[in-house]
DNA sequence: GTTGACTCCGTACCATGCTACGGAGGCTAA
DNA sequence: TTAGCCTCCGTAGCATGGTACGGAGTCAAC
C-alpha cells in the first residue's frame, strides 16, 4: 500500500480535498458543475482521486473571490488562463480595480458616518431620538411612523 | 381639486412614490410585503395614497442598505426605532462598523495585491505566465502541503 | 465478511433581493 | 364615453452561491 508521506502529495478522495481546502464536499461537487474544477480522469476504482493541481484550483477560486470576481468570472480567468490571453486577463483585473477602489470609498464614507453617529448616541441624553436611525432616517427629521 | 404646490407634499400613487425614491412599483411592494414600509390606510379611492413618510422610510431603507445593513436588519432598525431601543440600535451600529472595517482592509489588500500584479503583467515579456493568473493560484508556485 | 463510513448521482431546496406577468378593475383627460 | 394608462393582487421566476437529501454502490478496517 503506498501512502505518501508528503500531505496531498498523492490523490485523495472529495472528502479530503474538500478539507484540505476549507470548503465542503458538496461545493467541490457544483464548482464541477459550473465549470470551475476539473472531474479528475477515472482511476481503477469507483471512487474519483484528487491530486494537488485541484488544491491548487480550489485555492485560486478562493483568492479571485476574495478579490471580488464571480464564479463566472473565475471561469472565464481559468479559460483565458489556459489560452493564454493575457491581455483580456489584464482587462478584468484592471475593470475589477476600478470596481474595487470605489468600493473602498463608499465603504469608509459610510464607516466614517456610521462612527460618527455611533458616538453621538453614545454622548447624547437617552431621551433625545436616536441619532443613528434620525441620520439614517433623512436630512433632518424622520418618520412619524 | 386641491393639488398641493410642494413636491411629495400630499398624497401620490405608487407609481409616483417609486420614481421619488429612485426605485420600482414592484420593489415598494415587496418591502411591503417585508414589514419595511407600512400600507397607507385606505382612502376614498380603490388606489393607495403615500405621503412624505413613505419616503423617507424608502430613503431610511436606502441609506441602511449603503450601510451595509441587510433586509431583515433594517427591520429590525425600523422595529428597535418604534421601541426606542437605542442601546440595541448602538450594538447593531457596531458590529456593523466592525465589520465595515474588516471589510475595508481586505478590500485594501485585494486591491493592493491586484494592481501590483497588472502593472507586473504589463511590463512583462508576452511569453512568460501572467502573472495575475499565477499570482492567484498559490503563493509562489504549485503548493505541496 | 460484516460493519460503517464514504462516494456517486440526480434533484430539490435555501436565502437574498428583487423583477415579471396576467387579468381584472379604477381613474382621468379629451 | 372611451382610450389608455395605472393599480391591485397573487404567483412565478431570476441570479447567485451554495446546501441537503435519498438511495444505491464501494471501500477498508476490524
Amino acid at each position: 500500500m503506498v501512502r505518501s508521506q508528503h500531505a496531498l502529495a498523492g490523490n485523495i478522495t472529495i472528502a479530503k480535498l474538500a478539507k484540505a481546502a476549507g470548503v465542503g464536499v458538496e461545493t467541490i461537487r457544483y464548482y464541477q458543475r459550473e465549470g470551475l474544477l476539473e472531474e479528475p480522469p477515472p482511476g481503477p476504482g469507483a471512487y474519483r482521486l484528487y491530486d494537488a493541481s485541484h488544491l491548487e484550483r480550489l485555492r485560486f477560486v478562493r483568492r479571485a473571490k476574495l478579490a471580488g470576481f464571480s464564479l463566472r468570472e473565475i471561469v472565464e480567468l481559468v479559460r483565458l488562463d489556459r489560452t493564454s490571453e493575457r491581455e483580456r486577463v489584464r482587462e478584468l483585473a484592471s475593470g475589477k480595480l476600478t470596481a474595487l477602489a470605489k468600493q473602498i470609498d463608499e465603504l469608509r464614507e459610510t464607516h466614517a458616518a456610521l462612527s460618527h453617529l455611533v458616538h453621538l448616541c453614545e454622548s447624547e441624553k437617552p431621551e433625545a431620538d436616536c441619532p443613528i436611525i434620525e441620520s439614517l432616517g433623512g436630512d433632518t427629521k424622520v418618520q412619524e411612523q
